[in-house]
DNA sequence: CTGACGATTCACT
DNA sequence: GTGAATCGTCAGC
């Protein structure tokens, strides 16, 4: 099930952050399907929220994406080198943003390896914001792109997981953010807990 | 136009 | 644990 609408516009973006564990992010690029368990989430709850690229009601042409409607890529360059995927939550004027670390390899194994110039599968394959959008084939040119579409989606595969150890921790690489730094926006599985 | 910087990763030690 | 890589974005001139 292509999860729809009403699942991005819930306006608590913890609780999206939350529900996103054990849900399955796929991309169909060039015919080459490639999807993963979502297992690390970070929230970014909007204007008011000093880690967000969006505090302070802060637009741009970069940060646009997350002041539009829900259901949608916000996707950017990190460092020069990676591309950071998000999905965008809430309502049009409330820039929420959830963004995906880390995923437990699912379909199109092969693909993946191929995209990250590995040759087996191990955890490094896709741990960390980076290496999923690579994996994914996800590229900062992507951001604006629907989850109603067929390039990009999240599908709820009824995959068994445990809530009670879903663990909730401060987000990582915000120290910027002063006292918002230490905010409990961050869920995470260990994968051995999925099926 | 210019310069500083980052929601990171990887190879090394 | 440490440090380099690397470039679009954004504020400021």
């Amino acid at each position: 099930m292509k999860l729809q609408l009403p699942f991005y516009q819930n306006e608590n973006t913890l609780e999206i952050a939350h529900n996103l564990i054990g849900k399955v992010i796929v991309t169909n690029f060039g015919n080459a399907k490639t999807s993963g368990i979502i297992i690390e989430t970070e929230a970014y709850t909007g204007i008011v929220d000093k880690a967000s690229h969006a505090y302070n009601n802060k637009r741009t042409a970069r940060t646009e994406v997350m002041f539009g409607n829900p259901g949608i890529a916000y996707v950017y360059l990190c460092y020069g080198i990676h591309s950071l995927f998000n999905v965008v939550t809430n309502k049009p004027g409330e820039p929420h943003a959830v963004l995906i670390r880390n995923i437990k390899p699912y379909k199109g194994i092969a693909q993946m390896l191929q995209r990250r110039g590995h040759n087996k599968l191990t955890n490094k394959l896709t741990t960390g914001p980076g290496t999923v959008s690579q994996a994914l084939g996800i590229h900062y040119s992507n951001s604006g792109e629907s989850f109603l579409g067929s390039k990009i989606w999240i599908e709820d595969c009824h995959i068994q997981l445990d809530k009670t150890k879903i663990k909730v921790t401060p987000r990582i690489g915000v120290s910027y953010a002063g006292d918002h730094a230490l905010l409990p926006y961050r869920f995470v599985i260990n994968s051995n807990n999925i099926n």
